[in-house]
DNA sequence: TTACAAACGCAAATGATTCTTATTTAGGTT
DNA sequence: AACCTAAATAAGAATCATTTGCGTTTGTAA
């Protein structure tokens, strides 16, 4: 899998650029994200990251993970009652959920500039810092 | 406020229509989410209702305004990591949540639907229950 | 190699919400 | 008007994701 090794590679990058220390319990979660699909929770991270370090600590990923959001390197979704799940894939795109397995899908949806500009004109002043449609059904293999 | 009145009065209607009981508790529930502004919590519910009827549990209020979205009587604004929020209004709106001061704004979206066909193509057989976008910023006051 | 901020581990704290269980009650039915 | 039963309630324990306090360790820049 050369494009998680490129992944890898993109997440040391960003880290040093950003002058995030390269810790090895760091370096075990950058290879794990690097490695895993797209909507991971702290919970799946830590349990794999463990089998290599095993003196990690879930405070260390939550740490980490949430720093990674601030830092640019990752991207959150937030699900209201459920864990807080995480994201490599920093392209501008949103998500269906399924309410039955709880199953996440990308959408990419060009049209919601129109949303946007329709919410700058109604909220006036205000600065719009992010916009998250946030989709949930069944999906088909639920159906 | 001949309004406030009216809510209460659709309220009690639903609830019966429903086969909710009346209980004082409720009416309690129902008089106070008639008299606020939207987007309450529970606690906030809570802490007026308790008031007029100490004896009052959180869980009843907890219990209640859940089984009230349930049953179409609220609609209910998830944002993860705070507490749930409750809305009377149930024309389809979204929301802009201010990040500094928790504040919510509806915000109201005839161009979401291009959104919404553009999801459905690209999700296929799933089936969309709801669509939601949340926005984040910072309002104008904290600016 | 030294210094020091950053990062860690651990365990306790938090905070919203849900669940359990025993008790009460609204509201339809004799 | 007493009666029945499913629904509703109070109280508090339990859950679960996440955060925090704090003493210790460790990259890394000088």
């Amino acid at each position: 899998m050369t494009e998680n090794k490129d992944n890898l590679e993109k997440l040391i990058g960003l880290s040093k650029e950003k002058g995030l220390k390269l810790t090895p319990q760091r370096m075990v979660i950058f290879r794990i994200l690097s490695e895993s699909k797209q909507h991971v929770t702290v919970d799946q991270v830590y349990k794999r990251a463990r089998v290599e370090y095993p003196m990690l600590s879930p405070a260390t990923v939550y740490r980490n993970m949430e720093q990674m959001v601030e830092t640019g390197l990752l991207t959150h979704l937030e699900l209201s009652g459920a864990s807080m799940r995480y994201d490599t894939n920093l392209d501008e795109h949103h998500h269906f959920v399924c309410s039955k397995c709880r199953m996440v899908t990308d959408v990419y949806l060009d049209n919601i500039k129109y949303s946007l500009d329709e919410s700058r004109s109604q909220l006036g002043k205000a600065q719009i810092n992010s916009l998250d449609l946030h989709l949930q059904g069944t999906c088909g293999e639920c159906l």
